[in-house]
DNA sequence: TAACAATACGAACGGTCGTACGTTTTGTTT
DNA sequence: AAACAAAACGTACGACCGTTCGTATTGTTA
C-alpha cells in the first residue's frame, strides 16, 4: 500500500507549494507574517488568490507552512553545514560563523527570519507564536548541546554553564542582525565577531593546569 | 509676542493628542505600527476615526508620534532614574537594572517597544525606520558614554572598549526580552543579568595592582 | 471511454484599511 | 454680538483584506 505513487496531480500541487513558500519566506523576513498577504503573494506570482489560498486552506496555514519552509532553509544554510565540522570548539565556531553568514549575506532579504516575525508574535498567544518558539527553542538547544559536547572533550571549561553560554552567544548573534540592518551597515557583525572570540576565550580551559586538591605550586 | 497664550482650543488638542498616543504605545509595543490601525485605536478610545486622524495628520505621522512618545515614556522609566545612581559602574549598573525591570515589568504589554518595532522596520527604509535607528543608537550610545564614564573614574579597565562592552550589556538585555516574551517565562531575566555579572566582572579593574611602569603600591 | 479526484480559476462576499470633504461644536478674538 | 479658528464629527470613497462558491482544467482510476 501507498507504493510511493506519484500522482501527478499533487505533484503539480507541491510544486505549487514550493514556489508558493519561496517566495513567502522572502517576503515574510521584510514585512512579516502579517504582512504576508494573500493579494500581494498572488499577483507576484502571477496566480489567483483563491488559487493561492487553496493549496493552504488558510492564511494560518499558510504562515504555518512559511515558519517550517523558513526553518528548512535555515538548516540547509547554518546547521547542516556546521555539523560537518569536528565535534567541540571547532563545531560551535563553525555554527557561529554560518549564523553570522547567514545574517549578512542576507539570506533572507529582511536579515533573520526569525528574528523578524519572532518579534512579531513574541506578544501574541496563537499557533504561530508557539511555532516561532519552538524554533527557537530548538537553535538555542542545538547551541547549548554543541557547547556541553566540547565540554566533553576538554575544549570549553566544564565549570562553564552551557545554557548561559548559549545565551550569551545566541544574544551576540541577534544584536548584531538587528543593528545591522538598523544602520545598513556591516560593521557590528565585527563587534559580535570581537564579542564571540571574548566569550570563548574566557570559556577556554586554562593552558596551565591550576593547583590540584593537593600538592601545589610554589 | 507669543506670551505663552494658552488656548484653550490648542490645550484640548493636545490632551486628546496625549490620550490617543497613550493607548497608541501599548498597542504598536505588541501589534506593531503597521498593526497600529486607526479604526481600531479610534473604536478603543470612543472617538471617530477622521478625529483622530484629523490630530496627526497621516498614519506615517501618527507612528512617527507614537515613537517620539515611547521614547519619553523610556525616559522617564529608564534613564532618568537611573541618572541618579553616582556616576561610575554604580549608573551603568542602574542603567541595566532599570531596564531589565523596564521589560519584565512590562511597561509595554508587548515587551520592550523599541525591540517590537525596530524589528518590524529594520529592513524598510523610510523615515519610521530612520527614527527607529537614531533611539536605537542614543540608548547603546548612553550605554558607551556610562562605560567610559566609569572608565574614567577607575572602575572598568581602560583597555577595555566602551563601544564593544555597550554592545554586550545590550545584547543581553534585548535577549533575554524576547525570551520572555516568546516562552512566556521570567527565569531569562536571571540568564541576563548573571551575563551582565560576569561581564562586568571580567571588565573591572585587577584588584592587585600590576607593577605599573614606575613607582606603584607595594 | 466513463467516473472520479485534485488543482487552479474567476467572481463575489462582508469587512477593514487610510484618507478626504463638509458640517457642527467649542473656544478666542474683535 | 459678530467674525474667526481649532477640534471633532459623520459620511463616503477606493483599495485591499481573507474567504467562499461554482466551474473549468488536468490527471488518475474503473
Amino acid at each position: 500500500m501507498s507504493e510511493t505513487t506519484t500522482d501527478g496531480r499533487v505533484q503539480r500541487g507541491d510544486r505549487t507549494r514550493r514556489v508558493i513558500l519561496g517566495k513567502a519566506v522572502d517576503v515574510a523576513s521584510v514585512e512579516g507574517l502579517e504582512g504576508l498577504s494573500i493579494g500581494r503573494l498572488a499577483t507576484e506570482l502571477s496566480m489567483s488568490k483563491s488559487g493561492l489560498i487553496g493549496a493552504f486552506g488558510s492564511k494560518e496555514q499558510l504562515q504555518l507552512a512559511t515558519i517550517r519552509a523558513a526553518r528548512a532553509i535555515f538548516v540547509r544554510t547554518v546547521v547542516e553545514p556546521a555539523l560537518l565540522a569536528p565535534v567541540g570548539i571547532d563545531r560551535l565556531r563553525a555554527l557561529i560563523d554560518a549564523w553570522l553568514a547567514y545574517s549578512s549575506d542576507r539570506r533572507f532579504p529582511g536579515g533573520c527570519f526569525f528574528a523578524r516575525v519572532g518579534h512579531e508574535y513574541a506578544g501574541r498567544p496563537g499557533a504561530v507564536r508557539d511555532a516561532l518558539a519552538a524554533v527557537d527553542q530548538e537553535w538555542i538547544g542545538l547551541i547549548a548541546a554543541t557547547v556541553a559536547e566540547a565540554q566533553q572533550v576538554g575544549e570549553i571549561r566544564a565549570d562553564e554553564d552551557a545554557d548561559l553560554l548559549a545565551f550569551d552567544l545566541v544574544a551576540y548573534l541577534d544584536s548584531a542582525n538587528l543593528r545591522s540592518l538598523l544602520t545598513g551597515g556591516f560593521d557590528v557583525y565585527d563587534h559580535a565577531r570581537r564579542a564571540v572570540d571574548a566569550r570563548l576565550a574566557a570559556a577556554a580551559p586554562e593552558l596551565r593546569a591550576d593547583p590540584s586538591p593537593d600538592g601545589s605550586p610554589a
